[in-house]
DNA sequence: CCGGTCCTTCAACCGCCTGT
DNA sequence: ACAGGCGGTTGAAGGACCGG
């Protein structure tokens, strides 16, 4: 299935799930649902795109994460089709109508999220060479698209507040001032107060995570109340965004995945 | 067009069973 | 014995599809 869904092919999730349940004598739709949202969490914390619909949900036992990443790594077209998806430029976006279509409330993500102990005797994981959603993160053409499509939405949102004068002083600041700034565009609320907005686009599921570099997170926690992060998803086929106000550090677990490194 | 049926998505909570 | 990891049920809501 997460080769259909990444080649863009269409699939049915029942069909499969009834061919599994008659595999697994008896099996409930449920259970087998419920083990398919364990499978997009071991995707994600893989840096893999996970099948959207199938939220990630962490209570996974690790038996399972072991035979995700080998079936995985043994299966060259899934891997292939992600290498694609990924690697793809970002052609036209599919056009809007409405704001209420494409604005929706940040997903929430189970409580518990991930493990939250150390086990007695750590399992030595097998690992994916490479993460592939940091890889589309770094997708140039992807950003770049994600970035004039925000630009599209604020200048719709500044529009129909009736702040017209408003509007008309949006600045794509990663363009005329660089991307050293923490935010790519300089927007507005339509009180004129200053709206600092990142964009980060994924072709995938909202719940994909995104790579935000510290003085992204510097600048959102400095300046809370005017900063938004701007997370585009779905991109490719269905465009939708979510919006997080103030600093990522409230807003988000932050794993560090770099470090400098000095000498001791 | 209409009503029925199937598909998709997601939320919330419980208790069995296993390792220590 | 006990903690808690892990597997699972139920059902709601909305969308897609289909035959009449």
């Amino acid at each position: 299935m997460l080769g259909h869904e990444l080649r863009g092919e269409p699939f049915s999730k029942r069909e499969h799930n009834r061919r599994l349940q008659e595999l697994l004598n008896g099996r409930s739709a449920g259970a087998i649902e419920f083990k398919h949202q364990n499978i997009s969490a071991v995707l994600i914390e893989e840096g893999f795109p996970y099948i959207d619909g199938y939220k990630p949900r962490a209570n996974y036992q690790d038996r399972l994460r072991t035979e995700v990443i080998l079936r995985l790594s043994m299966d060259a077209p899934v891997v292939a089709a992600a290498e694609t998806a990924v690697m793809a430029v970002a052609s036209v976006t599919t056009p809007w109508r409405d704001l209420e279509d494409i604005l929706v409330p940040p997903p929430v993500r189970e409580p518990r999220a991930g493990r939250t102990y150390e086990r007695a005797v750590p399992v030595p994981a097998p690992r994916l060479g490479i993460n592939y959603l940091e890889r589309e993160a770094r997708n140039a053409s992807l950003g770049e698209a994600g970035e004039r499509f925000v630009l599209e939405i604020e200048h719709r949102r500044l529009w129909e507040a009736g702040a017209k004068h408003l509007a008309e002083r949006i600045e794509h600041v990663a363009k005329t001032k660089g991307d050293g700034l923490g935010y790519d565009i300089a927007s507005f609320d339509p009180d004129g107060s200053e709206r600092l907005i990142e964009v980060k686009t994924t072709t995938f599921g909202a719940m994909t995570p995104f790579f935000a570099t510290a003085r992204e997170v510097a600048v959102s926690n400095d300046q809370p109340h005017q900063y938004r992060l701007y997370r585009l998803f779905k991109f490719r086929t269905e465009p939708k965004v979510f919006v997080l106000p103030g600093s990522l550090r409230q807003s988000c677990v932050l794993d560090p995945v770099q470090f400098r490194a000095t000498l001791a």
